[in-house]
DNA sequence: ATTAAAAGTAACAGTTGTGTCACCTTATTG
DNA sequence: CAATAAGGTGACACAACTGTTACTTTTAAT
């Protein structure tokens, strides 16, 4: 007894994913997902009452997604498969870890629903450090990392690493492994 | 045979600082600004044409003295010397870098004046990696860095190093050092 | 004291965003 | 084929910006 949508909820989210790309939590606006969608404003706003909750929603979405892959870490043996797994995963996916940054810029001024929802993604982010803690705790055990650097320091490094612009276009397999190199013996020779 | 000023140049490029750093770039506003000078907008227009011109009139300013701080860099002998100064100098300055990267936000659509500025502080940008060049290139002589790993990333994480959040509040001077660890050693134990 | 330049103000027009609402359209189902 | 409910639209009211302008105030020089 409904008329057919002209997008699916899948559209929605591919859309506001891409649009929070391209222009960063602020400088997302309803009007250029309308267009992106080709539909009016109007439309959108029987789906969310406002442009926090459908952000809101949609990092849900985004962050589960990406923590079912996370979760795979456990599949692999040892704190080195382990690393090699976490690298490519992030470097797999830069833009969902951009995804994640921008995802903290929700206002906590708003309805219910969106401090839900907010709740719920400081819950997933959790979620997240108690996967990478593991890893940590397994290369301290396994007596590979080194028990003089706070933990949240190299966990840092390793997300940032994700977002360094190659500015000058090293070929891809050799910026990762100079990236894993950087992270696992710094800049400095051994002496 | 003019009035009295209500507000110094210098007040202006401080309280534009303070609004930079606190709203970033989209979120500086003028009215904010005027507020914080306390005289309204219109005064404020008196001194430049638009928001693009006062901010990279502003970048110059603030590039112009961290310059001057970094070109220190060369009294230092020897590359170990540089690298603690440089660290230093970073972690002693966390908001200018943070300015730094906030000026380089600021559009091209906009009139000559804005242009040439941007040219400008592009000039400025070019002297600052030229420093940080020649120390990279000492350590390489020096047979103390590791050539493999191009220079532009081994920058980078020196750059990102001073904006880890240090969630945890660990005391300045244990992250300062872990963070000379990680750059220098990695994250791994010596095999 | 007059005057003119510089400094400052407040109101205005224009743009771009938000969220709401009455109304129209379409598909299903009884 | 009529009823109905969900989908969609355009116009509206509102807010927060930007940049402009006619006008007022202050001050120093003549």
């Amino acid at each position: 007894m409904a008329r057919e949508r002209k997008f699916s909820t899948d559209d929605l989210f591919q859309a506001t994913r891409a649009l929070l790309l391209r222009h960063d939590y602020e400088g997302f606006t309803i009007s250029l997902l309308a267009d992106q969608l080709e539909v009016s404003r109007g439309a959108l706003y029987k789906y969310f009452v406002n442009r926090e909750e459908l952000i809101s929603e949609f990092m849900l979405y985004e962050m589960n997604q990406f923590l079912v892959e996370l979760k795979q870490i456990e599949i692999h043996e040892g704190f080195e498969a382990q690393f090699d797994f976490l690298i490519d995963l992030f470097f797999g996916k830069p833009d969902t870890l951009r995804l994640i940054k921008i995802g903290r810029q929700i206002p906590t001024h708003t309805n219910q629903k969106v401090q839900n929802n907010k709740k719920q993604l400081d819950q997933l982010h959790i979620s997240m450090y108690s996967y990478l803690e593991n890893f940590i705790q397994l290369g301290l055990k396994e007596g590979k990392l080194n028990p003089n650097i706070p933990n949240s320091l190299m966990l840092a490094y390793i997300f940032q690493s994700v977002t360094i612009p190659n500015h000058f276009e090293t070929p891809y397999s050799v910026w990762v492994s100079s990236i894993k190199e950087m992270l696992r013996n710094g800049m400095f020779i051994k002496s």
